[in-house]
DNA sequence: CAGCATCCGGGATGATACTG
DNA sequence: CAGTATCATCCCGGATGCTG
């Protein structure tokens, strides 16, 4: 079991207020970065293709999660000088790695969604 | 690597607008939730230690928080008739299962956080 | 096709005060 | 100590329209 003290480590600053983790943390586990990710732990990706795989999402929230993720150095954006324009959106390295933990996570809560009752708040 | 298609199966509406595992997801990988978690995934904890330990947290929102998991199954309250009171939280074997994946994938991020960049949106 | 600019409404969040 | 109630605020995120 990995705890706060754990992660903490040497450092008990880590994970406190206006720590750069938590931002990250932010990044990673919003409402549509955690959606995005999986999706392109598929493959490559284009941006029409993310925006109907990841149902629901908005051009604006798209946008704005694929360049909080490229910044973060987690995704890969590739634009081709073609007509009519192409952009390819991948995984790095990092962001590979990054999904070997995310992936299993998500498919534990999805496996035990059902059984969670508390739906409300 | 675990991709969407495979966290999907043979249910293609896994994950789509409106699943409840979306619910449960924004639960548990909320800015409190994985911070509120990670704190009792050291042992148990009083309402006050939560509040110190989980720093920034308003009272409104430990409150929230702690509803929402104690609804989903991940979190036990226990209340003590006693005078002062005194309410201690834990995790369900649950919320022990679950983090067991999450404590690994928070561990990594706080290791790379300093590598990512991208603070910025 | 791939994206950005702007507006704006509502839920999420914080601050404060109060109660058992 | 362990919360709840109320109010003010903020910013997330949707809708729309436009550009390269």
């Amino acid at each position: 079991m990995v705890s706060l003290a754990q992660i903490r480590g040497e450092d008990p600053s880590t994970l406190t207020a206006g720590c750069p983790s938590r931002t990250v943390i932010d990044h990673v586990m919003s409402k549509w970065g955690v959606l995005v990710l999986l999706s392109l732990a598929e493959g490559t990706r284009r941006w029409g293709e993310l925006r109907r795989e990841v149902e629901g999402i908005s051009e604006k929230m798209l946008g704005s999660t694929l360049r909080t993720l490229t910044a973060d150095g987690l995704v890969l954006r590739r634009s081709f000088p073609e007509v009519p324009p192409r952009v390819e959106y991948e995984l790095t390295e990092r962001g590979r790695e990054l999904m070997s933990h995310l992936g299993p996570l998500v498919h534990w809560i999805v496996d035990h969604a059902h059984e969670m009752v508390g739906t409300t708040d």
